[in-house]
DNA sequence: CAACTTATTGTATATATTACACTAAGTAAT
DNA sequence: ATTACTTAGTGTAATATATACAATAAGTTG
């Protein structure tokens, strides 16, 4: 599954944007680029990208998706989705990101194509690997100017995870295995920035007889411990509808 | 728009699986690929491949499957989105395939990206132009074996078509711009293989403001002619309920 | 005018959506 | 032990939507 040929193709790269849900809002794994002007002089600058890197030869651009997360994440089995595709001349052009190609020996002018992946995960499954640049999660919306075009890339991957999430249940993979309702709720309310009323939200996830009671409660917390449930993939394919509800 | 230049980008490509609707089944536009073995003995082969092309330098992405649309059908105003990327290696391999790209000269082992765009149009708008190979309507139910990986994007066209319509009103993209209920509830059965009672689908669409009925029957039927109805996009976008139903 | 073909319409039942407010079960501080 | 505090958990009535089901209407053709 990680593939470790050293051969890279240099014009196809996967640019992986790493949602990360910390219990509170939604955040997305950033890596540092450091600019240092002429050849290793000491006016270094430094700014921030989404995580991605080449393919290597031999190697399919799924794979080279997990393993970008996986080496800074530790993490193989999540949800992983080709979203869009970059490729379009000029995208790397502004100077900060002509310097940084000239810098690692690159042709400016070569059009590089780089294929979006999405990938969620619940922060606190995780911890960073530092391999060799800083590494940080960021709340998506205070997320600033990003290198490349990085916030082009993470636009259109807020918009189809939102688009994924009005009709896949894939909101869980923001969540650790074991969840509250209320935990439910707020991923959904926070990725389409609205509320839900508790009562009608609860109905609603009542009929969903994937999300499935546990014999176990919520512990530390200073009040009333609340149920916590698991998602279940295997009784959410068995009881789907085939054709839902849909819009004509 | 359709931009002119010259210079070939050989490593990235757009294959656009257009999709043709006649009334009564899906079709897909394909395009005839000739094999001719030995440099232009007489020996030659045929076979099918959707149609596709190369970005030209300084063309985007977009602009470029346009283009190949636009060179076959004269049509430039259809839905035409960006559905997935093909860019393994080895997706090229088959022994024809091989043989066709060092026939035009190609480094056979050479990584190519292809995008993968879907267009939806009524077959009845356009008339296809020859441009030197032939190009042909096949229905998407008897596809037999495409050159390349055609069939593997085909059917992933065929479940990004299914999952876009169930959420978004493109359907209409398939049907002329005046059409009858029963011709709209025929492609979603088509495409959805499936079967919807008359009554039930008539009362969906009743409350979707945006399916506005003309002063306007249809003609030269033997039998009652059906009201005729347009899609508004404009109602659309100014009734949809911002966050639909959707599903945990 | 009879035969044929497709278009069009309504009702009853079950299910889902929406709006809305109080009680329960813990912890922390006194 | 009582009180204050915090979050968990629950029900009902009104409206809207989904589903199952069959007879009549409006044309054409011979």
């Amino acid at each position: 599954m990680i593939t470790t040929e050293s051969q890279i193709n240099t014009y196809i790269s996967v640019d992986c944007v790493v949602f990360g849900y910390d219990s509170e809002k939604l955040n997305v794994l950033l890596v540092e680029r450091t600019l240092s002007s002429n050849n290793s002089r000491s006016d270094f600058q430094s700014d921030w990208t989404l995580t991605g890197n080449h393919v290597f030869e031999g190697e399919t651009v799924k794979e080279a998706a997990m393993r970008v997360v996986f080496n800074l994440t530790g993490i193989s089995d999540i949800y992983l989705e080709q979203f869009k595709t970059f490729a379009d001349p000029g995208r790397l052009l502004k100077p900060k990101d002509q310097k940084w190609l000239r810098s690692i020996g690159k042709d400016p002018e070569e059009r590089v194509v780089s294929i979006g992946y999405l990938a969620l995960l619940a922060t606190q499954d995780v911890s960073l690997k530092w391999k060799g640049r800083r590494v940080k999660w960021t709340p998506v919306k205070t997320v600033g100017q990003l290198g490349f075009d990085h916030n082009e890339i993470l636009e259109q991957a807020m918009e189809a995870l939102r688009n994924k999430m009005k009709h896949e249940p894939i909101g869980f993979g923001l969540l650790p295995e074991k969840f509250t309702l209320t935990q439910l709720q707020t991923v959904y309310e926070q990725i389409f920035d609205t509320h839900f009323d508790k009562r009608n939200f609860r109905k609603k996830v009542n009929r969903m007889k994937y999300v499935i009671p546990l014999n176990e409660k919520q512990k530390g917390v200073p009040h009333k411990p609340a149920q916590l449930y698991m998602f279940s993939r295997e009784v959410f394919e068995k009881t789907k509808k085939e054709l839902f509800d849909f819009v004509i």
